[in-house]
DNA sequence: CGGGGTCTTGAGGTGTTTCAACGTCGGTGG
DNA sequence: CCACCGACGTTGAAACACCTCAAGACCCCG
């Protein structure tokens, strides 16, 4: 079976078209990449460490998170992936995984062969610079995860994660008050944050008393954008580095 | 001027070689790159966040850091280059830095055009893998840090650094006890670690009654190898995943 | 011989963890 | 239809790792 979704690679190709020009015969040839699709359910393993993979992890829906493990068995994860991302571009390059990738919530995956990556990549240089800018964007994130570890607290630290999903959903800005499904658990959270389950619960709870967002039953709301964005000390330039269309001199927000 | 050292692309060339294949031609090709060498003192700026960056880094020697920084000054470095590390080959795809690059001790720069870059990559697919492979390392180097910030403490995070950079510049295995000098504060070792100073302070002086490690006068001495590695939980897994000429079924550490 | 940068040590404060108990909700079987 | 159960969420109290502030020692360089 190749490709039973209508157009399933379109989420794709928009996210490549966020910081990469490429031309109609170009975009053509990515709506064609073929693949398996698959349904995974939560906490489902998609790719373990270790693993030498073949094939490529195309997110369609749900959220997927990439994590490292102590002995102990806590988790800290290194990325999250929404609709449209490439969950593991990077193994086209390097097969051996060195790290998991999981289901967070239940999500569709379409499994891309290495083999047709490449040959894209080969014939199109504007598609390999676009897939190679694509890692390059998903490690100045986790850049940012890294700064937001160590810097801010954890308080800013939630806000800044649930504004930098928003921006990367693309339901930011403007518009308010913003809100989006993430079908996820507290516990979860805090192996995205760096904190414990009880602190998370603590921490969610301070944010929604000051009136700067809203987490429950799996949805965010961002009440007060300004609120959080200062708590947060979040600027998506870093995120918007790449974009090949931004207007020049742009950065923190007004 | 262009190129005033014998054969400065000599470490840059054995880098990409421990992850990619490239046949002589190849090989002959990365050596002929131009570029501009620079002396940078101590915690001078090579590339500041927000610049528009024409050429990328190559270390010749030194220690070189990029760091991110919040409002009050704080900073956090997100990755750590040393001789022969290409320090922004991402700012090849992505030329507006979302880091600032700043030399750890004193350095000399080679600054290589990204054009000659681009040319290279786009003559040689092979070249073009080996250099957004060699991304892809520093992605998981820095996911590995992440992990380091969240689940180790200030004694195994400490550790886990010293053994890294061992691990990188080559000489761990085998050889104890193992030196090597790393002319850098301890001030600044807290922006690598996220600590504050006088924590770095306290660790080391633990890790040093414990007969773990030394940190004096810029240099480290690694004096029981098995006894660091687990205490850091020390896998070089991560940086050897994209070794091409490793022997297979190879992970945790005999 | 002074001075600035670095290292060292102490005492007290704070954010987060740990442990533990209890509440809530949705599903499942009697 | 209610009893039960497990997963998840909530709250409290105490412990702990690391931070902050502060002072003094060391040491190289001018």
């Amino acid at each position: 079976m190749t490709n039973s979704e209508p157009a399933p690679l379109r989420p794709f190709l928009a996210r490549l078209l966020r910081h990469s020009a490429l031309d109609e015969v170009e975009q053509a040839a990515i709506m064609k990449l073929p693949g398996i699709v698959a349904e995974v359910g939560t906490h489902r393993d998609i790719v373990r460490l270790g693993d030498k993979v073949k094939h490529a992890c195309l997110v369609l829906s749900g959220i997927v998170g990439r994590f490292s493990q102590d002995r102990v068995g806590r988790r800290q994860m290194a990325a999250i992936h929404l609709r449209g991302d490439m969950a593991d571009l990077h193994s086209v390059v390097v097969p051996q995984a060195t790290s998991t990738l999981q289901a967070l919530s239940a999500a569709t995956i379409l499994h891309v062969p290495h083999g047709e990556i490449v040959t894209l990549a080969r014939t199109y240089p504007a598609i390999a610079d676009a897939f190679w800018r694509d890692c390059v964007v998903d490690a100045a994130i986790m850049a940012e995860w890294l700064t937001s570890m160590s810097l801010r607290s954890a308080n800013s630290r939630t806000a800044h994660l649930f504004l930098e999903v928003a921006w990367r959903l693309g339901i930011a800005a403007g518009e308010r008050p913003v809100s989006y499904d993430f079908p996820i658990t507290q516990e979860r959270l805090g192996e995205l944050l760096g904190l414990t389950g009880v602190h998370v619960n603590r921490t969610l709870k301070a944010l929604r008393t000051h009136e700067v967002l809203d987490f429950h039953h799996g949805k965010v709301s961002i009440i007060d954008w300004e609120k959080a964005a200062q708590l947060a000390d979040f600027d998506p330039a870093y995120l918007e580095a790449a974009s090949h269309r931004l207007p020049a001199g742009r950065s923190r927000r007004g």
